[in-house]
DNA sequence: AGCACGATTAACT
DNA sequence: GTTAATCGTGCTC
């Protein structure tokens, strides 16, 4: 396994959204690897992206996004939630990709832990779900994704061909306004029950 | 200082 | 389908 370099998030962070499909999520936690398949993912694009935090500018808050690419955004919501970003694109532009679900693969007797008490399909597919299982929060806000210095990274997967990728509008994004609200930027794989299993 | 809301989840009717 | 949980963030006064 080779973990992504710094080049592969310094493109336009649509392209790093399909590009991940299929790569491999991995958190170091005491002494093991927790790891998925990345299935579905959300490209965030620039201030005037309506329905990107960093649409009010650069705060204490989204300054990672403007930082250099292949660091970890993990932002606070609901009150109780933490949700994973990729930082992507050249630094001072702020961009992101959000990881919305994956697929467990190892470290599953730990990931059960926090997700056992839900069927294994329902352990990482939410944005939320995957910080829960894989144990992320503010602590590795801004870790370095393309080292395994930190104990968060991301490695070459499977490819899965064009045909496989659901393209549709990004979710949870109701209150935007057009054209934001509607374009094209989740992108996604389907896994089949064989896959699943 | 106060306020409205959120890139969500899970439980409930 | 509806709603509670729960608090950091950015905006208004």
């Amino acid at each position: 396994m080779t973990v992504l370099p710094r080049a592969f998030y310094e493109q336009e962070v649509t392209d790093v959204a399909r590009s991940l499909l299929g790569k491999c999520l991995v958190r170091r936690w005491q002494g093991q690897f927790l790891t998925g398949m990345i299935l579905e993912t959300e490209a965030y694009r620039g201030e005037e992206d309506l329905a990107c935090h960093a649409k009010s500018g650069r705060t204490p808050r989204t300054d990672v996004m403007y930082g250099a690419a292949g660091h970890a955004y993990i932002y606070f919501t609901y009150g109780m939630h933490w949700c994973l970003n990729a930082v992507c694109a050249a630094e001072g532009f702020p961009a992101a990709v959000l990881l919305r679900s994956v697929w467990p693969l190892t470290g599953l007797e730990e990931i059960a832990k926090r997700r056992g008490r839900f069927p294994l399909e329902k352990w990482c597919d939410g944005p939320a779900k995957i910080c829960q299982a894989f144990n992320l929060n503010g602590k590795l806000n801004r870790a370095n994704l393309c080292t395994t210095d930190d104990e968060l990274w991301i490695e070459d997967g499977v490819e899965f061909p064009a045909e496989r990728v659901v393209i549709g509008p990004r979710v949870g994004i109701s209150s935007v306004p057009e054209p934001w609200r509607s374009l094209p930027w989740r992108f996604l794989i389907q896994l089949t029950e064989e896959e699943k299993a």
